[in-house]
DNA sequence: TTGTAAGCGTTATCAC
DNA sequence: GTGATAACGCTTACAA
């Protein structure tokens, strides 16, 4: 058995209670005493019992972190972010997925985390009435990534994708020339597809540049996917001197590979950007223009909402705006511009 | 103030310790009071409280997963791989990186996760004493990934990196008829990186061939500084005829886009292959040759080990060893000999 | 089959 | 400044 705080206390001739209090509020105890009990814990290597701690606290120092799913560079990045921030802040950190199709107890089990998690910060990214209805009767604290529920009160992270995906336009169509770009996005479910597209269409539309049936493609913003795509595309879209904004880096460089498959030079012959500034896109040959997104940024902010929500319980709901940043690399062909 | 199983007695018009059965062992009781009972828990949405179970039971049905760092697709899989069995197996998992530079009570905190895991994962890349006392001081139980602890009973899954690294450096002697091969490591300390090293060095002396002086460099695992060794090698290595073994893929993917930088063409004038078959191998042009290493086994196979020791904690230590293998695609050249 | 009551290891509220 | 003692919500003998 592990030792107790009676075992401490028996140790050092003390009650219980001034044990707690040297472990608490040691300034309240005399200072001899608490050596005695200081002392006493050192040898013991005594330790609280995070349970009954918990029991009595209704705090677990544990915070939860929800993602969609784990693979890829993206998500790791926000781990990264959240883990150290949570450390920095004497938190430590849970992590799950919500599996795919979701029967609702999974999601709410992950979110909740057995009930031992002071607060959860949940990144969303399929837009469905299910997921809301089941955040929106989580009993502790969430904080949503890289979304918003509506009608519900709670804190928020989110990124400026608009600004970044309209920025990447705009550098296509102004110094780039491009007079046709396709889009290739995610499932059009998810949330960050969608913002894209709308500043996608939205550029496109004050350039006066049309969008075809043809140029708009849906994917799941896996590299093979897109790779098989453009095996597929790119001849066509060199044709029709075509431009590709991918909503994400691994999209960009499926596309980017076939491409240099059927012997196409990115950027002279075919121009192709991506989003997000995964590490991915500094190893793309050439070099991945593309949107830059604060990944490690997005966790640690989560983390530190959650924990300013967890002290002060009753301030007003806050959303959170990171900026993305246009990355100008060499796969848009935009050197070409000073090259020239 | 959350429902507890109090609420839940009131309510069914049954004490407490019913519905503790009715929880636990439901079988033990009267079929129409524990409808009663169910069907209270249900419309008051009744979940134990974990604090208090934990009290009783010493357990919390969480697992720690400490790492070495969380950067890479290396990592993101082991998580992954460990989440998935986790809640296969009714477990949360806990995620720590135990920073570098380790003061002890860091690594201490991130293993013993605060008291509150059952068990824990720890994966230790780095070889030294410090580590060693830390870990052999847990008391929970704990499972060693990709690593062994002298003197100390654990369990742990280890990746047959020897029989995977031969494989390679066979295959470059024989099928690539390699003269000379040049060995790019993580750093000299690093588990892995040491056992790699010793299977390059083992099948060269087999084959009678020399290693230089200049032929072994052990770097940090990261593509930045292996591109910029790249840049200033390979012309060398071209014209002495030499082929790359960097001791995981984005070290390789560095060099191969060193090698383009310069005009050097992969594999037909310069031959270089990875460690680990992460995504980053599948994104390479050319594709990489590289060796296997189940990365989400390992992290499913460390939960697998823990739970059962959970379960029967008197069990000899077992050491699960994981194969590795090499795939061969083109970045070694070997190509050629089917071309030809 | 069910209820009563004694813990589990803390912290908090009181006396002293 | 310090020590009893009552919670906290649960499991589990033991009694009925």
């Amino acid at each position: 058995m592990a030792v107790s705080i009676e075992d401490v206390a028996k140790k050092a001739n003390v009650s219980i209670s001034t044990v707690s209090r040297v472990m608490n509020r040691r300034n309240i105890v005399n200072v001899d005493t608490r050596k005695r009990v200081e002392s006493a814990i050192r040898e013991l290597g005594y330790r609280p019992n995070v349970f009954a701690r918990g029991l009595m606290l209704q705090k677990s120092c544990v915070l939860g972190l929800v993602l969609p799913n784990l693979h890829g560079e993206f998500y790791t990045e926000v781990i990264r972010g959240a883990d150290f921030r949570a450390r920095e802040l004497g938190y430590q950190l849970m992590i799950s997925s919500a599996v795919k199709n979701d029967d609702g107890n999974t999601l709410l089990s992950a979110v909740s985390g057995h009930g031992l998690v002071d607060g959860v910060a949940v990144m969303v990214s399929e837009v469905n009435a299910h997921t809301h209805d089941i955040l929106a009767n989580v009993s502790i604290p969430f904080v949503v990534l890289d979304g918003h529920l509506d009608g519900v009160k709670h804190d928020s992270v989110v990124i400026d994708q608009r600004y970044g995906a309209e920025s990447m336009v705009c550098h296509l169509v102004d110094n780039c020339h491009a007079k046709r770009i396709v889009f290739v996005g995610g499932l059009d479910t998810n949330f960050d597809t969608r913002e894209r597209l709308a500043a996608y269409r939205d550029v496109m539309g004050k350039a006066k540049l049309k969008i075809g049936p043809e140029d708009i493609y849906y994917l799941d913003y896996q590299y093979e996917p897109a790779y098989k795509l453009g095996l597929k595309r790119v001849e066509q879209w060199v044709q029709d001197d075509a431009c590709v904004f991918a909503a994400n880096d691994e999209m960009a460089a499926g596309i980017i590979d076939a491409a240099i498959e059927r012997g196409i030079s990115v950027p002279s012959e075919l121009r192709v950007v991506g989003f997000d500034d995964t590490r991915i896109a500094q190893m793309t040959r050439p070099r991945m223009t593309t949107v830059h997104v604060p990944m490690s940024s997005m966790g640690a902010s989560a983390v530190e909402l959650l924990c300013r929500r967890l002290d002060e319980p009753k301030r007003p709901a806050t959303r959170l705006t990171l900026q993305s940043e246009l990355i100008v690399r060499v796969s848009c062909g935009a050197v070409d511009r000073f090259g020239s």
